[in-house]
DNA sequence: CGCGACGTTGATTTGCCTCAACGATTGTGG
DNA sequence: CCACAATCGTTGAGGCAAATCAACGTCGCG
């Protein structure tokens, strides 16, 4: 089970058998059902998941109690609270199951001992890190500069599969609209 | 003059001396005037730079000629239109300077003989990323679930700097509202 | 000086939200 | 296995935050 992530690395870097041992020793894996959390607002994200089969969502609760999404993942995608992970400070956000999920979780320490142990995880780490940059880089743009419509349009382009596996006023949230407006757009497509 | 910059990293991770000869000799000094570009849409991106002194933007032209700035950068920040440096396919997006600006330069075979030499480098990079990611994350949020007052005074509070240097309307554009309602906007504050 | 860059203010428009009601589907407990 | 409750998507009416369009005053600078 976590042979698939070991061989997801390995598209990006080279791993000795010694290197995936250590690897394997540090993740572990954890089911979550459908709806379940993974991490609730308030507490401290003290991992970090590699979604090995499912779907995951973080999201964000604003005073009026509307649901904010920022993420969605499925296999072979990364979640996390950075920010909490990072500082240990309490997180504000929420990550929670679409599908019943099989995830490959991390802890700072576990973390830490990859990183001194396989430097070349360093920078797995780091071209993890760059690609996700440009997709937010790409997905502000599309919140700035784009209408409902265009950002839908985009979407369902980029990520069909994700299309047929999340329910609809989800991936409304996803876009900074709402699920009426979304269902509008639609009609006129 | 990139001693500052060496100091920088220094922050972050440990440095011999040969690793600092190193990172010199792949840095390259840049001057930029006020209004000049260091990047052009359509142009590929072959150099990242660290601002040493002055203030950059990296905005998109929408087709309507709108300018929507995805980042503004001063002293300490990097800039540099991932996408296109890492894929080498043309930008779409440009950067120039809203100051006279002194970068320090970088191409892709300077960073790449940097990662080989420097080791740590690599860590340095993937924790700059990390707390990029963060600040997108907190951005993107900003953008989905608040008002345009809102998102200015946090703005303001986060980067007073920033609020000093820049002229309004480009402020109003990193915002994603227009000149005339950031205008209204600060003047019932 | 004269022109462009910048910020302000007013009038009007509009894209999207809010509120509300309604079928269809899913799922769940008795 | 059925009944009832959620969940989900759709549609309509009305409202609002911010955009658009337009005009104007000020400042800085080539």
């Amino acid at each position: 089970m976590v042979e698939s992530l070991i061989e997801d690395i390995s598209k990006t870097i080279h791993l000795s058998e010694t290197d995936k041992d250590c690897i394997r020793k540090q993740f572990k894996v954890k089911h979550l059902r459908k709806k379940q959390y993974f991490l609730q607002e308030g507490n401290v994200a003290f991992h970090s998941a590699y979604i090995n089969k499912g779907c995951l969502r973080s999201f964000t609760v604003d005073k009026n109690g509307t649901e904010h999404i920022s993420q969605i993942g499925i296999e072979g995608w990364w979640a996390a609270d950075m920010y909490s992970f990072l500082t240990g400070e309490p997180s504000s956000s929420n990550i929670d199951a679409i599908e019943d999920s099989e995830l490959l979780i991390l802890d700072k320490v576990g973390r830490e001992a990859i990183f001194d142990e396989v430097p070349q995880f360093e920078r797995f780490m780091r071209i993890l890190l760059e690609k996700n940059m440009v997709a937010n880089q790409h997905r502000l743009n599309s919140m700035m500069s784009h209408t409902a419509e265009e950002r839908y349009v985009t979407f369902i382009k980029k990520y069909p599969k994700i299309v047929q596996r999340v329910p609809q006023h989800m991936i409304a949230s996803y876009l900074g609209i709402t699920p009426e407006t979304l269902s509008r757009v639609r009609k006129q497509l």
